[in-house]
DNA sequence: CGCTCATGACGACCGAGGTAATACTATTGT
DNA sequence: ACAATAGTATTACCTCGGTCGTCATGAGCG
């Protein structure tokens, strides 16, 4: 097996707004993810296709050839980059604190009731599983 | 008054350490951040003296006087900056979902049990301020 | 056959983070 | 008085994200 997904994820945020797309759509050809990107960022169509050459570079996604265009899929999972940002978070902005990173979280955004209690029954979980 | 600090948060590695240090010291000289930073990043003095200029000319910190020397503090909070990271976290890694987020965050750190308890105790005040 | 369109490859350029050597300057210890 | 020291200012350089223009090529169509 390969590297496996660099653990020093550093995304900008039109990377970030490509793996959105590759993740919403499995693979997908330069064109597609240029018209999803479109609406939000009128990027020319080169900019890209330059862009997920970079990444194939760094490892972050992968293609393959169907005729003459490119179908690229990410490499990284939403999962990955999930933890290195959580890890930033909790460890650099709340002090290793997973309590005051949510409670921060909590407070800054306005949260339905059933995601509170989503949330609720996960952490029950959690516990179950700790005992 | 002058801006209010900025709401797109861009923060490297070196940027966000040196953060760390000013939150924690509320005031610290060049010096100090420098020997703060030292036994986990063993950079030159000329280094940081630098990169908190750049910072003082984005906003993110200022400096008052004393003596030759100058005493840099924080404009940006870690709030600020968990805010950001917050943000990107949920909307642009977990489609929105909060829960997602917190879950993930919970399967990935093993978490002490006391965590869990504040954390339980934290959703349920929440709920409370909803009603 | 020859033109146009779709598509990938390159090369260029800017701004910002990061790193540091060098230069300038004022304070201060002997 | 003067050299060492402790600070800041300046300048430079590299990498990378981001943004394109241009170029080459191949496929399909009139």
């Amino acid at each position: 097996m390969s590297a496996p997904p660099p653990l020093h994820l550093r995304l900008g945020d039109l990377q970030l707004r490509i793996l959105q797309v590759l993740w919403a759509r499995t693979e997908a050809s330069v064109a597609q993810v240029h018209g999803d990107l479109l609406p939000t960022r009128p990027l020319a169509y080169t900019t890209v296709a330059t862009m997920l050459r970079k990444m194939e570079d760094r490892r972050l996604v992968q293609h393959r050839e169907q005729g003459r265009a490119f179908l690229y899929s990410a490499l990284v999972q939403a999962s990955d980059v999930g933890s290195s940002l959580g890890h930033r978070m909790v460890e650099q902005v709340f002090e290793g604190s997973l309590t005051d990173a949510v409670s921060h979280l909590l407070r800054t955004r306005d949260v339905r009731r059933e995601e509170l209690d989503a949330l609720e029954k996960l952490i029950r979980e959690a516990k179950r599983r700790t005992r």
